[in-house]
DNA sequence: CTGTTAGCGCCTTCAG
DNA sequence: CTGAAGGCGCTAACAG
């Protein structure tokens, strides 16, 4: 029709038309269908992005900068949460895929993925963002979390801890893997044997924290220190230290991955590695468009975004009864 | 194609046939386009859920009840965040409708909001989440909030506090009105003049908590309790309540609206009005699909969830040097 | 049991 | 400047 001419503005049309279809518009409610467009079109300016967890903060800001990033240039954003399952994760991936969007932005529940692979195979771009996957040549947006945890061991070191015990993730998540490198490697550079017994794993969860935290501190002798590999295993951290009658830092120091807004009204502050999570999601973002656009290197990019680390009350000097 | 009929297992196929069309999905890699067969049906299978802050947990909270139900059920979830701003609430209506979702789950941004208008002459199904629009017939899951106003407002004048400055959100927002006016009653109630010095609006945030609770801090005489009408107002006002110097309890009681996990490794625990969250998510994405699917009352139903106090160590006796 | 026709709403192309 | 034809991928209805 002559309709779709004076709604993309395109061609010519008389004033008299223009304005007769422009009142017909209003006058009926017409709203264009953005399927049929896309059909023809195959470009749905939609994209996906899949979270692990959607409750999480980092997780939400890196949303946050997604969806600002996005919109700017005219894409929506289907946003999705896996709950660290793979088996969700596949079947989200089937159904955008479907739904065909442009693009997908992922973030995945396990280092052996095959997602990142099937949309490769299908020619939808992805970028995979907060975790790597091994072996698999494809655009990634991290941070470098082995050092930032290298970091943090070191600072507990640097205040003469010696039994430090490590809280950490899913040992089938890169993140928690490399944070564990992190801290072995300060501990080896320092001249300690390492020691596994000090190493938890469990779930990225504050139930997770709570419980390996609880494990961790029936250790004998007790560790002086611990370090937590993400906000919510800090959190249930907290709770275990509560609820054992310690307090931070005279009688155990921790330390954790992400800054979140309640740590600052946590007694006592927590020291802490913070990502740059809006800025994750925007460069993420940036590089998925760009990658529809056709732009970009021809060989995937790893972009490393840089950490912080903020030195607060949570850690301090080893308890005399402890050394 | 005789295909359509082998993917959707329906009609006669030869065994034969049928094995030679599967081949062929997997070697082509073959998947089937959602938007063509939406086109046809006229339906989605996708929902959106509008919020106004992604990055609070209560309303990510929601949105797990949303997509598990809605998962269920085979639908999809596109979320959206409008930041509170009702021109982004209304370019994401816009959007949404073009892009032909089945129905709308909405946290709408201002209680003067003509989306649900919109959506309604439209003919795109609705539920309004969390807040009230008042005078629209619409579908409504939310909390009896000014109870739950009442009640905190209460429990502190129970335990002697006269002097209670309320720190609500933005006076467009019926949960910032509603819980106001159960602050209001309560006192009215207990034969106190109203005093609108102790009142204080601003965001829903956390920088909006510490703003107001600065000031309400900064009256003479000091305010001996303080009801938060949120979660990040809480935090905002904790903090606050830090760089003055005041302890909670000792100092000063503060009450709470929705309960959060990091709420539990604070010191001290804040007594809270907790709110069903996800079971609200899950109410009212039922409620929309029931509309969907053509049943359901005639009426615009309004569903009021329970909510709970949880009386913790925020609360306690005035001190004396302010009774 | 399998294939053809037609149309969902859009836009490109080409005729009026 | 405006309209008609045709096709994006899908499926209901009907032929073969």
């Amino acid at each position: 029709m002559t309709v779709s001419r004076v709604i993309n503005n395109f061609g010519y049309i008389s004033q008299d038309t223009r304005e007769r279809v422009e009142r017909a518009i209003v006058d009926l409610g017409y709203v264009p269908n953005a399927l049929a467009r896309s059909l023809r079109f195959k470009q749905t300016k939609t994209i996906a992005l899949i979270v692990t967890d959607i409750t999480n903060s980092f997780f939400t800001t890196i949303a946050r900068g997604v969806e600002d990033t996005a919109s700017e240039q005219g894409f929506s954003v289907m946003f999705c949460n896996t709950d660290e399952s793979q088996t969700k994760e596949a079947e989200y991936v089937n159904v955008l895929l479907q739904k065909q969007v442009d693009g997908i932005l992922l973030v995945p529940a396990c280092s052996a993925d095959d997602s990142v692979s099937l949309l490769q195979d299908r020619g939808t771009p992805v970028v995979v963002l907060d975790r790597r996957i091994p072996n698999v040549q494809v655009d990634t947006v991290r941070c470098d979390t082995s050092l930032g945890s290298y970091q943090l061991t070191q600072h507990l070191l640097g205040l003469g801890h010696r039994r430090i015990a490590l809280l950490s993730g899913p040992r089938t998540v890169s993140t928690a893997v490399d944070r564990a490198d992190g801290y072995r490697r300060a501990l080896t550079e320092a001249g300690l044997a390492e020691d596994t017994a000090l190493e938890f794993y469990g779930p990225f969860t504050q139930a997770g924290g709570y419980q390996i935290a609880t494990e961790a501190l029936a250790l004998n002798p007790r560790p002086s220190a611990l370090v937590a590999a993400n906000n919510f295993i800090a959190i249930g951290a907290m709770q275990a230290l509560r609820e054992a009658g310690l307090r931070l830092p005279d009688d155990l120091s921790m330390v954790t991955f992400d800054d979140f807004s309640s740590a600052l009204v946590m007694e006592p502050f927590l020291t802490a590695i913070d990502q740059p999570a809006y800025e994750m999601g925007r460069r993420a973002t940036e590089l998925l468009l760009t990658r529809l656009a056709g732009g970009g290197s021809d060989e995937p990019q790893e972009i490393l975004m840089p950490t912080r680390m903020i030195i607060r009350t949570s850690s301090g000097p080893v308890p005399v009864t402890n050394t």
